[in-house]
DNA sequence: GCAAGGTC
């Protein structure tokens, strides 16, 4: 069997179809991996790398005494299966083979990738033929060109690849674990760093103090206004902007009629058409319509999924000759884009736009499939109507425009106007992402006089330089060389996700500027955009063979150990600035209490807001635990309490916005005040003046301090403590009532446990005990099904008579006992028998009288005789004495309340037998024997 | 728990 190996499932779809020619092809799915069988040949795709880097095992432990971050430089670096199930089916595969083809992409990464596939199939069968299909296209020449002319996989090739793995990890690992543990941080807020991400997040952080820093500038643009046949027209002066005020207003003071056309220039200009798509200008047009860059990357990968677009990720912005353009038209024929298509076809320049890169792996964006507004809804549509039309518009001749310069002259003070007119809009007609904006000028004449309606003199300020966007970021980074079309949005997430960057343009935020300040001054290798020239410049050499992958590494970790000497003699010193740097990240504002800072604090799954000036300020909010989010300040700030809003951000979830935690606060206590009897609106507000807003430190609070707030004497200071205690206790058994809930009935869609509780409170059902009472048919009415409505009374009902016998005294180590023996309700330990419960748990019974006696004191209830260990013995000695009584016998006797000869001897065999199932005659018999 | 690079 003949087993090639390609770079991905849609390659070795498309690569097998190309070598079968006419032969059919199967398509076998094993697990969610397919493979295309033909002849002797069987193509499986991988999914790009398949095998990760990792260090080897013993550095697992960021913290470790033994094995501090700079230990990770020299670490040993192996590789481990990251797509287990393609890793086993091509080893499988790989043993019944006679040749391997690897057909990965021709580049660094594709040779790596197929490097690593090389070595599992070497893994399993050393002796198996292994050579390499090298395309730079899936066409059908380029294919059988390639299978044709196999050869050697590049080893060189794939080291250059091997070096960027293991320097990427070194550096990249043991600085986010230097800087993290330097600033106290782990779990969701490490600080990462790495060779790509650090240059991007410094540039957005730069960027930042250059707005900051920006002086502004005032300057004067002088203008006027004329007009003829009733329009207006501005002119303006010719110097542009005049840094001198002085100046410019000697020029506007000259300016007077006659205004006089000096000169009139007409010419004609070319808009050229845009060139075909690659990942950096596909993002950056869709930005333009709006498109986030990971939304358009998600969008544009979604189509190309289903075949309506080519391969997103692509460098390329020159058609190859081999892409069908002719083909593609005549697919969008019948689509909604039919007359544009015809358009094209019609007016179509003899040779498409291209752009100035070009590259051999995939051809640029363009249309693949034809789809329908209906079949592609909303964002789908936009994102293919955009390859669409930027394909159609490549193909569409240049628009042109008739520009027309006009000068002036105002008594010796030159002005001018332009204009311009589309008179052939192109490629516009099809592609009307950018609008064209027309300035008419009407026809003049040499030495024609205006009259002047108005001279204006504007003062203007420089403005600083903007903040990127995303898709200028995108743009830079290339232009920088830094991360690859495939992860350069992907690189943007990260900084969003560490919180190192925000918004949409983007601002660093104060962690991010920490961390890149950390790391210019004292490890600013690592966030210069220069690290990734050189290290191309490495891989090229290996590639060339002039160096070894171990010899740039090598000089790499000697690199790396000099930017840890450095840390490491910093490290208390970085440590600090970033954590004071980042400090004010988590302060919302002012307490209204000591007016210190109050800032948000986070304690494992717990979260509030705190006051710096604790313990001396005890004032605190709480928030939602960390399960509905993690608590972030926002730039909002609340007017009346001057607090910082807060949000909790989820992955997965919309953001909950809290708005002011001191509002929120507010609000969500007022009902829980409100259940107090003695509250009273005016009570309410006196509280809230005294920054008291929960019903528990109404609870607490000292009797005769509530007092002097409240303004009510002692006694009924008092008062209003008790209904506060009672208010908590309402509260906290909704709670557990809530959380029982919430474990018993599942969520469905429109019944969410909120609305069932909801409903459950208007029937006054408020706890667990409440429930356990509650009528089948009310828990219907609240949207509960019967199985549960029968699962949610039962358990009630334990939980109240556990409750109920924990109350009464009842031991937890008894009770387990009863629970064991069948043994729950507070019912059974009046009514059974002490014989019968001492004999079904095994304790004593003794214990048992003291248990059933503690339950019906609880109760109200009498409580039965005694009954002596020795009794029972002997009891039990007695009875099994008696021809026909067993144990079983016994123990249904107990039931009675027979424990011994004496009971037995008094006893009504009728209603006996009633209790036991012995027949009464039985009875009666064991009576005449002992009798 | 860490990078960057493939791909889904």
């Amino acid at each position: 069997m003949h087993l090639i190996i390609a770079e991905k499932n849609i390659s070795a779809n498309r690569i097998a179809g190309i070598l079968a020619g006419n032969e059919k092809v199967r398509a076998v799915r094993e697990g969610s991996v397919s493979t295309y069988s033909f002849d002797t040949k069987t193509v499986v795709g991988l999914k790009g790398h398949v095998v990760e880097v990792d260090f080897e095992p013993g550095y697992t432990n960021w913290r470790s005494e033994t094995h501090p971050p700079r230990t990770l430089i020299d670490a040993g670096v192996i590789k481990k299966p990251t797509e287990k199930k393609i890793v086993s089916l091509i080893q499988k595969l790989a043993k019944k083979a006679d040749l391997v083809t690897i057909a990965t992409d021709y580049d660094t990464e594709g040779e790596l990738i197929g490097k690593e596939a090389y070595e599992l199939v070497r893994a399993v069968n050393p002796n198996v033929s292994i050579n390499r299909a090298r395309f730079s296209a899936i066409t059908p020449t380029e294919i059988r060109r390639a299978f044709e002319n196999l050869a050697d996989l590049d080893f060189a090739l794939a080291a250059a690849g091997e070096a960027r793995q293991s320097i990427d990890l070194m550096w990249g690992a043991s600085l986010t674990r230097f800087i993290s543990i330097a600033a106290r941080r782990g779990g969701a807020n490490i600080l990462s760093v790495g060779r790509v991400q650090s240059p991007t997040l410094a540039m957005i952080v730069e960027r930042e103090r250059e707005i900051e820093s920006f002086v502004p500038e005032t300057y004067w643009m002088l203008s006027l206004e004329t007009e003829k046949e009733e329009t207006a027209i501005e002119a303006r002066h010719t110097h542009g902007r005049f840094d001198d005020h002085a100046e410019a207003l000697a020029a506007k003071e000259r300016t007077r009629e006659p205004l006089t056309v000096t000169d009139i220039k007409e010419g004609q200009k070319k808009d050229r058409a845009p060139t075909p798509l690659d990942t950096t200008s596909f993002i950056v047009a869709a930005s333009r319509l709006g498109f986030s860059a990971a939304n358009a990357m998600r969008i544009a990968e979604d189509l190309y999924m289903n075949g309506y677009i080519s391969y997103p990720r692509t460098d390329n912005t020159v058609y190859p000759k081999s892409l069908n353009l002719n083909g593609i038209l005549k697919t969008l024929r019948g689509t909604a884009f039919d007359a544009d298509v015809a358009w094209v076809e019609k007016n179509r320049r003899p040779v498409p736009t291209r752009g100035k890169k070009e590259s051999t792996d995939h051809p640029p964006i363009h249309p693949a499939g034809a789809a329908s507004r209906e079949a592609l809804a909303g964002d789908r549509w936009k994102i293919y109507e955009l390859v669409v039309r930027r394909f159609l518009a490549t193909l569409s001749p240049d628009a042109t425009w008739a520009t027309i310069k006009c000068l002036f002259d105002a008594a010796g003070e030159p002005y001018t106007a332009t204009g311009g007119r589309l008179i052939d809009p192109g490629w516009r007609r099809v592609y009307p992402y950018s609008e064209a904006k027309e300035n008419i000028l009407p026809t003049f004449a040499v030495g024609e006089r205006l009259a002047i309606r108005e001279v204006t003199l504007e003062e203007k300020q420089t403005q600083p330089p903007p903040r990127y966007s995303q898709s200028k970021l995108i743009q830079v980074m290339e232009e920088l060389g830094l991360g690859t079309k495939s992860t350069r949005h992907e690189v943007i997430g990260k900084l969003v996700s560490r919180r190192y960057v925000q918004g949409n343009p983007l601002r660093p935020t104060l962690v991010g500027r920490a961390v890149t300040d950390a790391l210019d001054n004292h490890a600013d290798t690592i966030t210069e955009p220069e690290m990734t020239r050189t290290l191309e410049e490495h891989m090229q050499l290996i590639k060339e063979r002039q160096r070894t992958r171990d010899d740039v590494i090598d000089e790499s970790r000697e690199m790396l150990h000099r930017v840890f000497d450095e840390l490491e003699a910093h490290e208390e010193e970085i440590g600090e600035e970033i954590r004071e740097q980042t400090a004010e990240e988590h302060t919302v504002g002012p307490c209204p209490v000591c007016g210190e800072d109050l800032r948000i604090r986070h304690t494992g799954a717990s979260q509030f807001i705190g006051c710096t000036g604790y313990p001396e300020c005890r004032f605190n909010v709480s928030l939602p635990g960390s399960m509905w989010g993690r608590a972030i300040r926002v730039d909002e700030v609340c007017p009346e309490h001057r607090l910082a809003h807060v949000r909790l951000i989820r992955k997965g979830a919309p953001p909950w916005n809290i708005g002011c935690p001191l509002c929120s606060h507010i609000k969500s206590n007022v009902e829980a005040f409100r259940m107090m009897p003695g509250m009273t609106d005016d009570l309410m507000r006196r509280l809230h003046a005294r920054h008291i807003y929960t019903v528990y430190e109404i609870a607490t609070m000292q009797p005769e301090e509530l007092a002097a707030v409240a303004g009510v004497t002692e006694s009924a200071a008092a008062d209003l403590a008790a209904e506060a205690g009672e208010v908590l206790t309402i509260l906290r058994r909704r709670t557990e009532l809530r959380k029982f809930l919430r474990k018993i009935v599942p969520p469905r869609r429109g019944r969410s446990h909120a609305k069932i509780f909801a409903k459950l409170l208007d029937e006054g059902i408020g706890d667990i005990a409440a429930l356990s009472r509650a009528r089948p048919a009310t828990l219907k009415k609240a949207g509960i099904g019967e199985k549960e409505t029968e699962e949610l009374l039962t358990r009630s009902r334990e939980i109240c008579h556990e409750r109920t016998l924990k109350e009464a005294g009842v031991p937890a180590v008894s009770l387990k006992k009863y629970r064991e023996a069948g043994i729950t309700s507070p019912d059974a330990f009046c009514l059974l028998p002490i014989p019968y419960l001492a004999s079904k748990t095994g304790l004593n019974p003794e214990t048992v009288y003291k248990h059933v006696e503690k339950v019906c004191l609880h109760l109200g209830r009498p409580v039965p005789a005694k009954v002596s260990r020795k009794a029972f013995e002997r009891g039990r000695e007695e009875l099994l004495a008696v021809p026909g009584i067993g144990e079983a016998t016994l123990d249904r006797l107990m039931l009675a309340g027979i424990y011994d000869a004496e009971t037995l001897t008094s006893a009504d065999p009728a209603a006996a037998s009633a209790i036991t199932g012995i027949a009464a005659a039985t009875i009666r018999a064991y009576i005449a024997h002992l009798k």
